[in-house]
DNA sequence: GTGGTCTAGACCACA
DNA sequence: GTGGTCTAGACCACA
């Protein structure tokens, strides 16, 4: 269920953080569920079990999800994941909305630009 | 004119190159203005002269400047500046609003983020 | 597969990036090869990595070839390689065209060059 | 008469001999006549004496001008000129048509090339 | 192991 | 003095 870009400049250990996130946050991934073992899913993507074993320990740093010594990793409660993401996401959208302020880019622009943001697209129906 | 934070994890000579590139929007370099040498700003900022060079070339491939051997370097077009800012910055909002919007942000939401950004607040009384 | 001239008067970084494209468009690299790593490379040539890396770097800011840290360097579309190619010959070839009419040449004779330039000749056959 | 570029990536000192060679081919400077004087073409041209010094100098090695110590510079003969300019363009032309067709050009789109070279053009009239 | 950044210092062509 | 190239070597994040 996740699919990694092995081109793009996002490390493989972030991609998998955000979509491990997207997946609590659909209710995908339940609370108190056991999340794929480090070599299984390893394996299964084709990399590195370092860039698992680092994604794991950074998201049970996040709080998103916890471990049980010998016996593996499961998944935290999904108001932490939520609460996490929308912190992230709103002080990142702050900092950009004033760089493209400061970009010359007037209210109206970036309001479209929300709107466009919320057209459904063929992509999207994909999902 | 310029400030580097050695602590910051982005690049100095990103920092270098955001700042420049500030500095030509807001009209405090002008078109074919000469740019401090590699050397005297090197000298100034605290930093190895190669570094400086980095964020020239990088910005002469990107348009922003030219240089001239034996004379130095200058400011190309503003519009270069700007149509490159924009574009860097529309790329990256649209990037984050799609990811805001998956983290559960309604659309209402995002707009008053935006209305948020364009209030006059104090930092910018200072600029 | 590379050959550098150290007595030329072009620089190492722009002779290795020329003998990259032409071995893209000769189909000897291909889409998302994988590049020799920066150190081997710089070891095989006998020349200093940071050389290497610059080369590399300038061919992905041209499109070339794409970089993922911890991955390595893998050949871009080969039809970027060809239109950059396409692109930087004519440009030449017309500053060239109107040198060479200020010199006093005919259209016939450059006509002549032009056939002549496509004559099978020995070397290409050592090709 | 002369107009440099400073803007541009060719060496001044390279763009003054090509001026002043095509200056002589057009008849403009005749054989024998008096070149101006380092420092008086330094002043009209705004540039450093240093750069009229070093053109004048390579000029004259490659026999284009003469220099009489104590009187100044002057035109040696126009034919000296011509065929220097003819042998060093030919030879360009010969190995830029060698890498156009590696490049993926056709003699047919050779061919046109050199006919619109000879196309006149507004710019030529101004000339 | 992989690329990316940075320092230190040398040498070159050009102005 | 100006930018451009190159070597040597350190340190970092990521896989």
């Amino acid at each position: 269920m996740i699919k990694l870009d092995l081109q793009s400049k996002t490390p493989l250990y972030l991609q998998m953080e955000q979509q491990i996130i997207d997946l609590i946050l659909m209710g995908v991934l339940k609370e108190n569920e056991q999340l794929p073992s480090v070599r299984n899913l390893a394996r299964d993507l084709g990399i590195n079990p370092n860039t698992i074993q680092k994604a794991y320990q950074d998201m049970e740093s996040r709080g998103i999800i916890y471990s049980v010594v010998g016996r593996g990793n499961f998944v935290a409660s999904p108001s932490a994941a939520e609460s996490l993401k929308r912190r992230e996401s709103m002080a990142a959208l702050e900092k950009l909305l004033q760089d493209a302020r400061h970009a010359g880019f007037s209210a109206q622009e970036l309001h479209q630009a929300v709107d466009a943001a919320f057209q459904p697209r063929k992509e999207d129906d994909l999902l």
